[in-house]
DNA sequence: TATCCGGGGTTTTTT
DNA sequence: ACCCCGGATA
């Protein structure tokens, strides 16, 4: 039986209001876990609500195991089984397998991830004869995955004048038949990408009033985690599911929004009063995680951010430490203080290693920790990068898994079809690509009946497809008969893949191959887990459903070692832990070079607001001087958020083997470095001519440019007109990335 | 067809 | 400092 009495007053309104939608703005740190967690199992147990009754929409797939793991030890574990619990993309890709006949899809449809996406749209782009350069892969996706989350289809793409004129800008004007090719390619695949995910259900659930009356009878109450971080698919599926009962619950903090890059709207929070006039709205606004200190530090920041709800988040904690802020000469040195002061951590205050994090805002910056920490002997973890599934030898596998259980997964078959080499290379990928084009058939299908088509490649070529086309038939026979682990072990074993990494002696090789039987044990775990369930079959595609939509959050989620977590703010969101140090707060690092917009430095400012109320106890700022990016040494300045805070908040030279340093607040000494200038940009625009080509390409002889001499003048940045390129130029050293302009010297003074 | 080499571009953050 | 691509070479 569950204990409203472990809940204060505000979280135990929040739980027992059930009779309509509501609000739950939850301050960092104020129990919203724990209000969600008794929700559920309130609706369970007090009101008796039936387990598959309930729509529980969470962040990660971690998230949801662990909210499930405690509604489980309110309540009955059995119960939780039922609940529908979990993200949004992997509880719409469970739906649209359901429905899958509904959208011209198979229910074994494969999940592109964004490597998939990226490979088809070069190719896509490859066919058009598009340059790569203007047309860049990543920069297309983005284009697609923006207008999928806003649910815009090809069709309609070319109505929106935003995009229009974004592409315009980019000079990217073929994007709206490139989206329509990639949709259609997908199709034909038998696929769909993340944001397919998201932009099929709304299309299920607004064409077919069938299904949308099916799911929206099905799901009574629906609760939403991390609203604030939701993107206007995501808003509109919560709204028909709710219909017309409203029953819907969302929980999150405005202050914590930091993924508009991935199509997340603030809006949807900030205005959910308006789609749901009486809803009620519950303010959790005392912290239980963090000192006084840590809290007031964070509020004094977030303060300057302009759009928000109000709230005032308290601790009623202890006061604690001021947090440190300290300046290092150099990234190296930084890194190595910052393990410094954590091992003293460690050895002074007692400290566990797992309960220390180091928190960046980009991947790269972990390189530096890490080396540090090696040395130093210190155990440690670092999240992000390259996850497990994301391994070349992984996916290899994963995409003769995929191969098999959806024959038209064109992009699964073009990466594995050559590995290991079968002699089939470019030349006969691309004439069975052209083939399959033509006559409107799947690459495997033309692989398997060479002739029928008229493919015309060489004898070798042409015995090696057909054997290909052969084993993966019998493979896709298997796929349903036995069950997932066996089916992995023997694809493994009779592609070669297996073989091949065997064979490998080198130290990658033998890499390859642990991490080929890592695969294998976690696809034998998952088998395991399940007849535990009481499922007495798993086949490989129950496997692969999940696997596409895992990230490496979910990937070792018990872990006994004690060690350093290092990972980026965005990936610590959700976590907390007693010492935090929060490095590279620099101009152009923290926050980003790319912001531009006011918007995306509040997004920025919330993510360091993030970042802060990770600490529970103490917590540790710090920047560097100089730094280096991309090979290329950097001077920096400190970040603008450094200012910002509250200097009571705030102890200097906390490190008592440093010399004592120069005040760094607030102002410090300018730079020789130069800012991107918002636009419009208040330069007069000239005419100038290179007279030595740049090596870049986007540049043309008499583009109109931009400029800006700075300082003493040694450096400048020059853009043309549409700021599609970014040039410095250094007067006194001429790089390889110098471009001279006749201009130049005149503007020097 | 596979592999090696060099140059150029590159990076925010991730379901 | 890396990664990816293209070109040259075996």
């Amino acid at each position: 039986m569950i204990n409203l009495e472990e809940l204060n007053q505000v979280q135990r309104e929040a739980v027992e209001y059930n009779e309509g939608p509501q609000l739950v703005i939850a301050g960092a740190g104020s129990g919203k876990t724990r209000v969600l967690t008794y929700k559920i199992a309130y609706l369970l147990d007090v009101l008796g609500v039936e387990p598959n009754r309930i729509l529980a929409l969470t962040f990660t797939n971690k998230a949801a195991r662990e909210m499930k793991e405690r509604i489980g030890r309110l309540v009955s574990v059995d119960k939780t089984r039922y609940l529908w619990m979990g993200t949004f993309h992997s509880i719409c890709a469970r739906i649209l397998r359901q429905e899958a006949q509904h959208l011209g899809l198979t229910r074994d449809f494969s999940i592109y991830d964004t490597t998939d996406s990226k490979s088809l749209i070069k190719r896509i782009l490859k066919e058009k004869g598009l340059d790569e350069k203007i047309y860049k892969p990543a920069l297309v996706l983005n284009k697609i995955s923006t207008a999928k989350n806003r649910l815009c289809t090809p069709q309609t793409y070319g109505l929106v004048k935003s995009y229009i004129d974004q592409d315009r800008y980019d000079r990217t004007y073929d994007m709206p038949s490139v989206y329509q090719i990639y949709q259609t390619r997908l199709h034909e695949a038998n696929a769909v990408d993340f944001d397919d995910l998201l932009m099929l259900m709304c299309q299920l659930l607004q064409n077919n009033a069938e299904a949308r009356a099916y799911y929206q009878s099905i799901f009574k109450y629906i609760l939403v985690d991390e609203y604030q971080d939701t993107n206007y698919a995501q808003y509109l599926i919560v709204k028909i599911l709710a219909e017309p009962e409203n029953l819907v619950s969302v929980v999150g903090d405005d202050a914590q929004s930091i993924y508009s890059f991935r199509g997340a709207d603030i809006a949807n929070i900030l205005s959910f009063q308006k789609t749901y006039p009486n809803a009620r709205v519950d303010k959790l606004e005392q912290n239980y995680r963090s000192t006084q200190c840590i809290v007031n530090l964070a509020n004094s920041l977030i303060q300057h951010n302009q759009h928000q709800l109000y709230k005032s988040v308290f601790s009623k904690n202890a006061e604690g430490d001021r947090v440190s802020l300290q300046p290092y000469m150099s990234d190296r040195d930084e890194a190595q203080e910052v393990i410094t002061q954590l091992m003293r951590e460690h050895a002074v205050n007692k400290i566990g290693y797992n309960q220390i994090a180091v928190l960046y805002r980009t991947n790269a910056q972990s390189r530096a920790f890490e080396g540090e920490l090696r040395k130093m002997g210190i155990p440690y973890r670092i999240y992000g990068g390259m996850s497990f599934y994301q391994r070349k030898e992984i996916k290899d596998a994963i995409c003769y898994f995929r191969l098999a259980a959806n024959p038209k997964d064109n992009e699964a078959l073009q990466r594995i079809i050559n590995l290991p080499a079968r002699h089939i290379g470019d030349t006969t990928l691309r004439k069975l690509s052209e083939c399959a084009q033509e006559h409107n058939v799947t690459l495997l299908e033309v692989a398997a009946n060479p002739d029928t088509y008229n493919l015309s490649v060489v004898p070798m070529a042409r015995k090696s497809l057909m054997e290909f086309a052969q084993f993966m038939a019998v493979r896709r026979e298997e796929i349903e008969t036995k069950d997932a682990y066996t089916f992995a072990q023997d694809t493994l074993r009779m592609s070669g893949v297996m073989t091949e990494a065997l064979m490998d002696t080198t130290p990658e090789g033998q890499d390859r191959a642990e991490n080929l039987n890592e695969l294998l044990n976690a696809i034998r775990e998952f088998v395991e887990q399940r007849t535990q369930m009481g499922i007495d079959f798993t086949p490989m595609s129950d496997f692969l459903g999940e696997v596409a939509l895992l990230t490496d959050q979910d990937e070792h989620t018990d872990d006994p070692t004690q060690r350093v977590t290092l990972m980026t703010v965005h990936a610590a969101k959700g976590l907390e832990f007693p010492v935090v140090f929060i490095v590279g707060l620099e101009e152009d690092l923290f926050p980003s070079q790319y912001c531009v917009r006011s918007e995306d430095i509040e997004e920025e400012r919330r993510l360091l607001y993030v970042a802060i109320t990770r600490a529970m106890t103490r917590c540790y700022l710090s920047f560097a001087r100089q730094r280096y990016k991309n090979g290329q040494l950097n001077f920096c300045n400190p970040s603008r958020f450094l200012k910002e805070l509250d200097r009571n908040c705030i102890r200097q030279g906390s490190f008592a083997t440093k010399k004592p340093e120069t005040p760094v607040l607030p102002d410090v000494p300018e730079r020789k470095r130069v800012f991107v200038p918002e636009r419009p940009i208040n330069l007069k625009p000239i005419t100038a001519t290179p007279t030595q080509t740049a090596t870049s390409t986007a540049w043309q002889p008499n583009d109109r440019v931009y400029h800006k001499v700075f300082g003493d003048g040694t450096v400048l940045q020059v853009y043309n007109e549409n700021e599609v390129d970014k040039i410095d130029i250094n007067f006194d050293k001429v790089g390889k990335k110098t471009l001279m302009l006749t201009y130049a010297k005149l503007e020097k003074r």
